[in-house]
DNA sequence: CCTACCGATCGGTAGG
DNA sequence: CCTACCGATCGGTAGG
């Protein structure tokens, strides 16, 4: 209580400057995913949080910056969902399956600031890149010994790393083609990207 | 003679200008993949093609008229290839196959504008579209026809439509990774791809 | 196609 | 976090 007490206000301070920087991130998330980054101005981004357009850089030093701290929110997020997701999940297809739905899910249904990855990579200052690389690795890690396993069990293509490559290249482009209630569940579409990738141990398609 | 001694002027002067013009979409379209619309200024053009800052506008009218220029030619340089790919091919299968190499020969190999339409689609006006749509469902009323036939021999998945969109994922993602060097060849790629998306009548893998 | 220019906008900063 | 502002740059134009 006397604690408390005594730092009420530098506490409450930081919490607040907490929930207005990730008001940033998700505000600046949305609008780089909506227009770009490019297209998209500070002003834009201090509008959509009532702040006047010089104040976003009390909380970023730049721009750029912004656009680091955009995608690793969006990583950070896909990451807690793929963690939870195979919780407990022991047979390697088992957990190939929730990584699939849980990607797709991350992308096309959680709103989170993960597209921004996918699409403005490109904008990505060389400097910031390693930052990012980090958590995106930490990401990709999780597939690997789930990929390996089912190689090792015959239920993979011959080329592990292509296929790799276009599984990501499927999941990730459905985020130009999907639009929620259009007929397709994300169920539908993880199921059929599951169904290319993975084959029994006889070669036969399940 | 006489009559191309009477106006050779203004034959020449025509022919001059299309090739400006072509200069201008070529230079806009490597700068536009490289660094994108929003990043690419009309300067940065100009001075790819020796002209000053505000000469691009005597060949268009805004620098939104680029990019529409600059998506058409690629997808003229797209179904020009398309056509020659399947020339003479009657069997589904093989058809399908030119296809799929085809495409991935302009996205990676051929240095077309195409690319531009695949990472600048949101920087197209809403008042441009249409035109580029014209021409790109040109491009894709080649593929339907083929991917019927295959549906109707039993040697593609269920669901005609996902697995669609799933291809041309896994196939147009390749922008975003594949290096020409890098120890895979184009046709890997595409004996992988058709590999994931073909299945025969007994629904085993090839 | 160049010269010369404009109005608008942008990322960012100083000073409180 | 706001006020007030700046230098730079940008797309585009007039007039030749």
């Amino acid at each position: 209580m006397a604690r408390s007490e005594r730092k009420p206000a530098p506490r409450k301070a930081a919490a607040d400057e907490g929930n207005r920087r990730s008001e940033l991130i998700r505000a600046a998330g949305r609008l780089f995913v909506d227009k770009g980054f490019d297209a998209t101005t500070i002003r834009d981004i201090a509008d959509a949080v009532g702040m006047r357009s010089g104040s976003p850089f009390y909380h970023f030093k730049s721009k750029q910056d912004m656009l680091k701290a955009v995608m690793i929110e969006g990583l950070q997020a896909a990451l807690d969902a793929q963690q939870t997701a195979v919780l407990g999940l022991k047979a390697p297809e088992e957990r190939f399956r929730a990584l699939v739905k849980s990607h797709l899910r991350i992308i096309l249904e959680d709103h989170t600031e993960f597209p921004v990855l996918l699409y403005e990579w490109r904008a990505l200052s060389e400097e910031s890149r390693a930052e990012v690389i980090a958590v995106k690795d930490r990401y990709e890690a999780v597939w690997q010994p789930v990929l390996r396993d089912l190689k090792k069990a015959g239920r993979l293509g011959d080329d592990g790393k292509v296929a790799r490559l276009l599984l990501f290249g499927a999941l990730n482009w459905t985020v130009q083609w999907y639009r929620s209630g259009g007929g397709l569940t994300l169920d539908q579409i993880a199921e059929q990207a599951i169904d290319f990738f993975l084959c029994d141990k006889t070669g036969k398609r399940r």
